[in-house]
DNA sequence: CATGAATGAGCGTTCATTCAT
DNA sequence: AATGAATGAACGCTCATTCAT
């Protein structure tokens, strides 16, 4: 499935009665915009108020929290996913793809902010979105991270997991304050990764 | 005294009941212990509990939350201040001092763990927190910062707060995860910050 | 029927849920009680408890105590005040009139003994039910006042917020006590506005 | 005894140490302000706080409230009850002195406000100061009753304890409203008292 | 004796979750 | 299937009271 925006998503479908559909859809709207604005722990109530349904509808649909985060930015991570291989073939340079990736990366990050404070929950109850978070970027991070290896053009021993991890870090907080910019860390972050750079440490 | 750590700390002492310093010290290392466990949001009383002593007690010392963890974070930022000139009038380069103050400073984010989420938090109610970890921290960077740039060790821009923040960041959530140690990536963002590593961007 | 008390009230009703209008009722029924054993300020856990409803409930349908002292004594407040224009038409003499809405004010306040209590609360949550009581109830007590001078059987300048003020004023705290009953004074008080009676002072 | 308020006061004096009179006074004066201010509920601790002594201080003094409001009190009791056959010796009227007399009655509980408030108080806390008022004042207000009632000045068969009551009541809440005197309710009740305003009824 | 630190019951309030309608 | 009323655990906080110092 190529496009995932244009279908109601995988979550739902199948025989479900057209309203069910429709609200499920309006339900992962609502919560994203809450999420944004109250962060992932908003009240339940709050999110089902936005969405225009009642209490036991979200319950139906998403039976935990966990379940309606990770719905939420599931479409976020495919988009993702996606890009890497598609970025890897365009590019001169296999370390080009690699920092135009993770620019992506950042964007979604940052953009869609409830993410990295999602992502970052200490809590058991989102192993799943942490699980289908790295199922699918850990391997596309991996092929990207490899392909400079390759080429020669990363000589750090960094792990696929701990560079998503920590650009994951470095992003946290970033829209309440207009003094930090993951970026201009992240840049010194991947130079620091070339050959070059390594007399010391 | 150089070693603050030795001393009941100005906090409390002087005329005070000896119970009552006791009773402080107790509440700010189950504090400790706590905001390690269940994050700085956790209950009150399971704060009061561990350390053994009455609600009533716990709102005497630190009438609100953010008291209590600024008081329970208080000697690791005042330890870590101080350690900056030391390395920089010890060390060869200051480059070196630079990496060695903030390899301290992941130290103490990093054992005491709750202090990098404190600073995390969004609440208003720990700004004379960040405000004092600010007004201590930043200045100390800041001359590492200067002395390294001074020395042609150092080409980026990167401002004190930025890489502040940014280290404090690759820090969050480090205990739960053994896949992920801060440093290792640390190290290549401060080797990404010199001279010779800039030819891409 | 023109007895309010006759009908759920519009308080309720609706579309409502026959369990949500039942409860409103309980806990109004409750609370009245409540309120005359412990006060006003009972506590809130208390009401709930004597309707037979959790906390949430009672939250959900009177969100502040105002809202719940309103509601209880909305009953009383309205058939007082349709009492007096009925009294007024239906008796010989104004004053006639003035004494038997006064009296049936009493009954109110004495019957449901907390409302004096209510009345006499310094605290500004209960602003609302002030002004509804003095809404509804001071034109009444006016329209009667006014009607006796015109005829001639009062002389006093007594307004009509001070006459309602001392009246329930001296009905205070009156269950608790067998010795006293509020009507052996009010009958002298209103003897003494009358013209007659005015040679001293 | 005749100048109570010459002396420490009997609630203490006899062998006591020198201080812990001064205390007794102290607190007793902070009480009376407080009570003014926040009601004869507000914390032991604000006080304590106001007589600037330990909270266990008031506790050996006063080991109860009521111990405390009593005290506070006493004197203005004493001085009412006293001043009751003076005004009759000095008056012309008997009458005359029954209204002298509750003039100063009412004065006392409109100027310490604290005093109606607590008389009111249905706790059971407060008999003792109930006890201690009626003992002493309702005496006093029968032999003026009496003496208007001899003098064919009074024909209403009102009992002295419904009149201290009924006074007491109307005095309630006075000072936190200017539209509201209870002299203006006050005066046409002692004149309906009078013979000649009873036709009806 | 005086002090005030310590205790903890008790209150108001929120909100996740269940379940009657 | 959808609704939202009901429930009650859990939390923050206050303050009367006790008791070590």
């Amino acid at each position: 499935m190529s496009t995932p925006e244009s279908q109601p998503e995988k979550t739902s479908a199948r025989g479900k009665r057209a309203d069910a559909v429709r609200n499920q859809q309006v339900l992962l709207d609502a919560a994203g915009e809450v999420f944004v604005t109250s962060g992932i722990d908003a009240p339940i109530r709050e999110i089902a108020a936005k969405a225009g349904v009642g209490l036991g509808t979200l319950y139906r649909h998403f039976p935990t929290r966990a379940d309606l985060v990770t719905a939420v930015y599931r479409h976020q991570i495919e988009a993702c996913a996606e890009a890497g291989p598609k970025l890897l073939a365009e590019a001169d340079l296999p370390f080009d793809a690699l920092r135009q990736w993770i620019d992506l990366f950042v964007d979604f990050l940052v953009t869609k902010h409830g993410l990295a404070d999602a992502l970052q929950s200490e809590s058991e109850r989102f192993a799943a979105l942490h699980t289908h978070f790295l199922d699918r970027l850990l391997p596309v991070c991996a092929q990207l991270l490899d392909a400079a290896a390759a080429a020669g053009e990363i000589s750090s021993d960094v792990r696929p997991y701990e560079l998503l991890r920590g650009i994951g870090n470095l992003c946290i907080g970033r829209d309440s304050d207009p003094r930090y910019d993951p970026r201009r860390l992240i840049e010194p972050l991947l130079q620091g990764l070339r050959p070059h750079a390594a007399p010391g440490a």
